[in-house]
DNA sequence: ATAACTGTACCGATCGTTCGGTATAAACTG
DNA sequence: CAGTTTATACCGAACGATCGGTACAGTTAT
């Protein structure tokens, strides 16, 4: 079995426990893998775990963009496309970002650069599409930055107060939010 | 001393390693006071600690609520107080919101009434203001959930990027966002 | 036979917590 | 007034438990 086979319960643990609240216990419960094997697959620990977890988050988080970029139709549908994807990620508003859990605790200095990079990426295939529909650059990106700003807050809301409508009712007014003028 | 001024250092550790990343040692470090100490103090252990912070948290919401709901003016105005104050809080974008740190791992269960109260006390505020201004009821109970999003994805963007002029450029349009009509 | 994998036992370090005790000053008691 | 008790603040040392990580022999699959 590939290291790959186990990113997604590792991304559940770290996105709901963040970095120091998973032990390796949770883990080998989590995997049904034992320590040795453990660290027989991530030599480096738990960080490489991490770096593993975010690695696939990259490569997810790319394809949508992609196909988000290749698509046909106006911005609004465009957008659309990717809120679902997106949504369908968080478990329609119920589960945590990793990219938030990992900015805490011990966490934060060793992967500051990939969740940069990651949020990064984000925000400029929303201003891309934008762009593309004919909107000025320097909005674009602002609007770029809304749309991670809404979904992350919507996340931390959903999860606050244990209800995920909140992130919902975001996920599905973001399209038109970000296209309207100023 | 009393429990009180011990606040603002417990604050800080809080919301920036989250519950499972601060240990009773920085604790006593960033106090000055022995793990021993500590527990004369907070009988409780961690969980007091936090228990205490949250409400000195509470406290100074309703405060803010409170010289909101009272202030006169316009709806922009009296929402531009409140930022203004929130954005002070988190150090114009460049500290975490507790709040938020404080939903992942070992505290969640814990607090999360704590949590939620809080969250529906801040977003009951914004949406006062808007009715009295006006606004019908639904839409000012959606734009109260917009403006805690706004702000903890503002933050969790500012966090990510190590950036926070996000953070400032979303507190310093809130509050025409907030009143804009749909 | 060889490489991939895993269970068991173990390590030093650190976790949150508790114990026993000291220092100081105010409050009672004779 | 001196002498004693009480309350508050504080701390060093240690507790059992668990942490992340390692060593190694044994099993499994090719």
């Amino acid at each position: 079995m590939s290291k790959q086979a186990h990113v997604p319960p590792l991304l559940d643990l770290f996105r709901q426990f963040g970095y120091d609240g998973v032990t390796l216990s949770k883990i080998s419960q989590a995997t049904g893998l034992g320590k040795a094997s453990l660290y027989h697959h991530f030599p480096g620990g738990k960080d490489e775990m991490v770096e593993t977890v975010l690695t696939a988050l990259e490569q997810g988080l790319e394809q949508i963009v992609l196909e988000t970029l290749r698509s046909q139709g106006d911005a609004p549908t465009r957008l659309r496309q990717m809120c679902d994807r997106i949504s369908k990620a968080y478990n329609d508003g119920q589960k945590p970002c990793l990219l938030a859990s990992l900015m805490l605790g011990s966490a934060k200095e060793v992967f500051r650069e990939q969740v940069r990079a990651l949020l990064t990426l984000w925000i400029d295939a929303i201003a891309t599409v934008l762009i593309e529909a004919g909107m000025e650059e320097n909005l674009a990106r602002q609007r770029g930055e809304d749309g991670v700003i809404a979904i992350q807050g919507a996340l931390i809301l959903a999860q606050g107060l244990g209800n995920p409508l909140p992130f919902q009712r975001v996920i599905q007014q973001l399209p038109h939010e970000l296209c309207r003028p100023i």
